[in-house]
RNA sequence: GCUCCUGUGGUGUAGUCCGGCUAAGCAUACUGCCCUCUCAAGGCAGUGAUCCCGGGUUCAAAUCCCGGCGGGAGCACCA
């Protein structure tokens, strides 16, 4: 163990050897770590969707990363549609992926379509099959998934030139879909399955949202990634974590093509517990109304968060927060909301609101009218409320207080309750606050108006869907509610944030 | 099964490459106090991690080495 305490191991340092004193520059870094090989002014970074979905979390957090690097070094963020699956692509998702990134506040320099580069990916193909580093295979699907398994070559692998050269052009009339596909010469004993001859091009008759019939040959994802990121110039390529072992193949294509060889690097995929982000999930709930839509607000798509009342910065400040890593990741939603919570709390007008209305009668009113600042704090203006003495006030309230009880109706005055019951009974104590009795929020209930609140609640318990993620509760709040914008977050004093939907509902944010 | 990735308080992370400055910083959550005509925001304080486990190297290890264990991903004519 070390006999020698430390401040005397440092003072017989100083004395003979003073230069190992001087402490590492270890400096703290702030953001996101740095890009190695980035040079300022040249960092190139893309953000590559497919057109499949509706975006949601998970293609936030890319988006900002991407952007955030862009940003970082002085570079470009290009945002490219990876739109080579006919299948599975369709001109409503081009257009709300753009409208979740603009939302977001994600800035790009460059948009484009992989799709529109279908002839340099022919020509890219056809380089590969003329230098023998792909060959056309008309085996069944099955037996190539058999051969990838087992190790095996099969006799296409082996055909000439002449064969595969054949086979391509007749890849683009003749064949019918599944009857071949180009793959890549690669290794069938590689212990990584992907180099296992690979598919890079395969036939889809399907109409593409964008080009119609124009092309049946279409690239698959290895394949068109790494050309398209070659050729827009990207130095830094960044997907999630389960793309790890696709980096051999996709370093390997564009070695063989003599291309230039962007970075790639992965960080952990980015999804709430109980919030399913994938298709596969989420389109059945839809389609079996179990969700009212992709807006609905229990969902984790960029729209449903929206909706919700959850504010871009505040996504942003959370996917920073979680750095970039690759380790595994239960986001903490509540984090997100301490974001929000923070950035909203300046600018949501003060309301109240009574949920499960209990009413209140006050024997000895005589004020017609009060005036209610909207903010605390900020200058949000000030409303005025009608009264003639009955009100509601929250069921929770209601059932904490007992006959002789003194309360302060916030901003209004004391009473005392004269009688518990239906309705409840109280009379005038005083004008002046005391900060001694509990306070609580009312509504007048001449005017009151009538509302839904919506609490989405966790979706998924597990994987069994949540028959109660969404609690209804029925509430009534001042007049002044009508007048604000769909879409406002209002603070609902001694309740919680939220957006309202409609003149009729709300949607509970947070806390 | 094979291959790859990953493992710091309840949660998310910083620090790990280049061992000492930190027996671990920040945020979130929780608790208390202050402020406040809100159970919000703001201010202050506190609880909470021997850095997955076991060896080793070293004067010194979260950081280096070896061996375990846990978690995740991939093994498609989807991206």
């Amino acid at each position: 163990m070390n006999a020698i305490p430390l401040d005397k191991q440092k003072s017989e340092l100083e004395s003979s050897f003073p230069e190992l004193l001087t402490a590492k520059p270890r400096q703290d870094r702030k953001g996101l770590p740095m890009l190695e090989g980035a040079e300022h002014g040249k960092v190139v970074t893309r953000f590559p969707p497919e057109p499949n979905g509706y975006p949601h979390i998970g293609h936030a957090k890319a988006a900002i990363i991407d952007e955030e690097y862009a940003r970082m070094y002085g570079g470009r963020l290009i945002f490219r549609f990876d739109d080579t699956n006919p299948e599975n692509e369709r001109l409503e998702y081009y257009a709300a992926i753009k409208v979740g990134l603009d939302w977001l506040g994600v800035r790009y320099d460059a948009v484009k379509n992989t799709s529109d580069d279908m002839e340099l990916i022919y020509k890219k193909a056809e380089e590969l099959i003329l230098a023998g580093h792909a060959y056309v295979c008309t085996c069944s699907k099955e037996s190539i998934s058999k051969n990838r398994r087992e190790m095996i070559e099969c006799k296409c692998r082996a055909g000439d030139l002449d064969q595969n050269t054949k086979r391509w052009h007749k890849m683009f009339e003749k064949f019918k879909p599944g009857e071949a596909i180009v793959r890549y010469r690669g290794d069938m004993h590689s212990d990584n399955t992907v180099m296992r001859d690979p598919t890079l091009m395969r036939i889809i008759d399907e109409q593409h949202p964008l080009h119609k019939d124009r092309y049946r040959v279409w690239p698959n994802y290895d394949f068109a990634v790494a050309i398209e990121d070659s050729m827009d110039g990207v130095t830094h390529a960044f997907r999630t974590k389960e793309y790890e072992l696709r980096n051999e193949i996709y370093y390997e294509i564009l070695d063989k093509l003599g291309m230039r060889k962007p970075r790639v690097l992965e960080f952990s995929r980015l999804e709430f517990e109980g919030m399913p982000v994938s298709k596969r999930v989420l389109k059945p709930l839809v389609q079996e109304g179990r969700v009212s839509g992709y807006d609905d607000p229990r969902l984790p798509t960029l729209e449903a968060l929206k909706r919700r009342g959850i504010v871009p910065e505040a996504i942003r400040k959370f996917v920073l927060s979680l750095s970039f890593t690759k380790s595994d990741t239960l986001a903490p939603f509540e984090k997100l909301e301490s974001f929000n919570r923070k950035i909203i709390d300046s600018t949501s007008p003060r309301l109240f609101i009574s949920v499960e209305p209990a009413k209140l009668i006050v024997k000895n009113n005589t004020m017609k009218e009060v005036e209610v600042q909207n903010h605390p704090q900020t200058d949000l203006g000030s409303r005025r409320i009608q009264l003639d003495g009955s009100f509601y006030i929250s069921g929770m309230d209601a059932r904490s207080l007992n006959e002789g009880d003194e309360v302060r109706l916030l901003e209004l005055y004391n009473v005392r309750i004269t009688k518990k019951g239906t309705p409840m009974e109280a009379e005038i104590t005083g004008m002046d606050f005391k900060s001694e009795i509990p306070k609580i929020q009312w509504v007048p209930a001449q005017n009151a108006v009538k509302i839904e609140v919506l609490v989405p609640k966790i979706l998924f318990v597990g994987d069994q869907f949540n028959e109660n993620s969404l609690e209804v509760q029925e509430a009534f709040t001042e007049p002044h509610y009508l007048e604000l914008n769909v879409g406002t977050e209002i603070q609902f004093i001694r309740y919680g944030y939220c957006r309202k939907d409609s003149a009729s509902q709300a949607i509970y944010t947070h806390k």
